[in-house]
DNA sequence: GGGCCGCGATACCTCCCGGGTATCGATCCT
DNA sequence: AGGATCGATACCCGGGAGGTATCGCGGCCC
């Protein structure tokens, strides 16, 4: 199978939709008609149900669609990493670290100063990501390296060392009667009338039901919160920047957050070993 | 990159020889040549240096060679997944297990008994492999799951989950004085004058240096250590198909062998999961 | 219900590129 | 020096990827 089958396979597959598909790839729609029929011919597998009218998966067309993004992700990391081996050799960048903005607060610096101090370290460059993105920019070659923080990550597919532990705490507004309490429980936060802990997006884009303000990132979560619309579960290093109009309560039963380093299991490179080394070692 | 430049460039990576690889590739060697410049020319990357008498893998062309290799793994895998997805909706082989022969013993037909048994079960196939080979398969899709043994065979890049934990036993001769003791320690083990322990192959079929015979599965090891060549550490679970003429020693400080049930990250369906449900619960 | 529209399939053409053969040029080994 | 080895270059051919034109089928609307 060929990836340029794979990705026209893709594109039909997630627009049900010959004509836009073939838009979408810069293409006419004959030959991309031709194209999946002779997949399928190929494969011996019918892969869409298709009417005049309608284009609907079968299973295995399922399957491919899963595996076959999968698979398109590992070409293109294979593609990257190598045009960016080529240019570690000569000048930067070396590694790129990928995290969520806003997390990792006071163990990123650390990391990159002791890495960097040693012998034969090469340049990392640090990529600040979105919610839930660090798992496809590690799929697909962008990143090299990703700090997680589990359960809220999965770190399935990848190689991860753990890093450190640490519990959570509630973030209220400055001057809520919660805050002189010395601790609380995940049913006081869960009950908290009028203070809703806030939805994040879907990895698509669509936000899930429910109440509770919608955020995207943590400065328009803190912003909420100051507002007394919203409180928020987060990780104890957060403390680190909060805003002197927010105050943080440990919650005892909420579960910890471990921060993980995490990277694709080939890829053992002599620089990626050395920054794994390192990191355990804090 | 098209799969097509991808399987020419690992060829002649692996070979090191144009002429070889075109004929491996079962094409003429120019062709080749042009491909893999072009190849190259799109990446803005050299990957070979050639003299007329040699060629050697620049830094970012080894790059290339193991993700290449993960990313044709990762095709072959959807395409084989899909192709089986069609079968499993008329028919035979839903699922595809793969485990090292001769290991497992008790577990697996357990296993296999209480899924069956399960509403809405599919047909598994078992595959026994030999050792060290069972990611491979899991990875380029011959599989779905397999049953693995940390820390023996790794679990990197692959989803897995626990199923149970064995000490394990020195394997003798019957009768050899040590089956007199109730339990053992590393020590007197690797100390065993005329019973060395065996060397297993590596991946490519080659054998590590150093002393003790050569062995390819475990009939051949066990026919060894009843002729008195060899000793040999194994799981617990192994006494269930030793041989008459053969005793098992506890060995209170090896490593506890750990057996998991893996699967790749993607390719959640509902098969696997229930299969991984029923596992997990045994 | 007949005509229209939307959409995938088919027919047919063109041209690019992947693959072949012949040959060159460089390097190493007698 | 001369032959052998091996990758690169030159040139040719055929298949197939992609384009345009058109068909056929099924909703939909007046």
């Amino acid at each position: 199978m060929e990836t340029r089958e794979l990705r026209y396979f893709v594109a039909v597959a997630e627009e049900l939709h010959f004509g836009r598909a073939a838009q979408r790839l810069g293409m006419a729609q004959p030959p991309l008609s031709r194209a999946i029929s002779q997949l399928e011919r190929r494969l011996g597998v019918t892969l869409l149900e298709r009417t005049s009218r309608s284009v609907t998966l079968t299973e295995a067309g399922s399957v491919l669609l899963t595996e076959g993004r999968a698979a398109l992700d590992a070409v293109e990391a294979a593609e990257r990493r190598a045009r960016r081996a080529a240019l570690a050799a000569t000048g930067r960048p070396g590694l790129v670290l990928v995290t969520k903005a806003g997390a990792a607060g006071e163990l990123l610096p650390k990391l990159l100063d002791a890495y960097a101090a040693e012998p034969g370290a090469v340049a990392v460059d640090v990529l600040l990501c979105g919610i839930g993105e660090q798992e496809r920019l590690l799929r697909d070659g962008r990143a090299d390296v990703a700090l997680l923080h589990r359960p809220f990550d999965s770190t399935a597919g990848f190689d991860a060392e753990e890093l450190c532990t640490e519990g959570q705490v509630v973030v209220l507004p400055a001057g809520h009667p919660l805050t002189a309490r010395a601790h609380l429980r995940m049913a006081d936060v869960t009950a908290l009338p009028g203070l809703p802990l806030p939805r994040w997006p879907n990895l698509d884009g669509t936000y899930p039901d429910g109440p509770g303000p919608q955020v995207r990132d943590h400065a328009q979560l803190l912003q909420l919160i100051a507002l007394g619309r919203a409180s928020a579960v987060l990780p104890e290093s957060c403390r680190a920047y909060l805003r002197p109009d927010l105050a943080a309560v440990p919650v005892l039963d909420a579960p910890a957050v471990t921060t993980v380093i995490a990277w694709p299991p080939h890829s053992r490179s002599r620089a990626l070993a050395g920054l794994v080394r390192v990191a355990t070692r804090l």
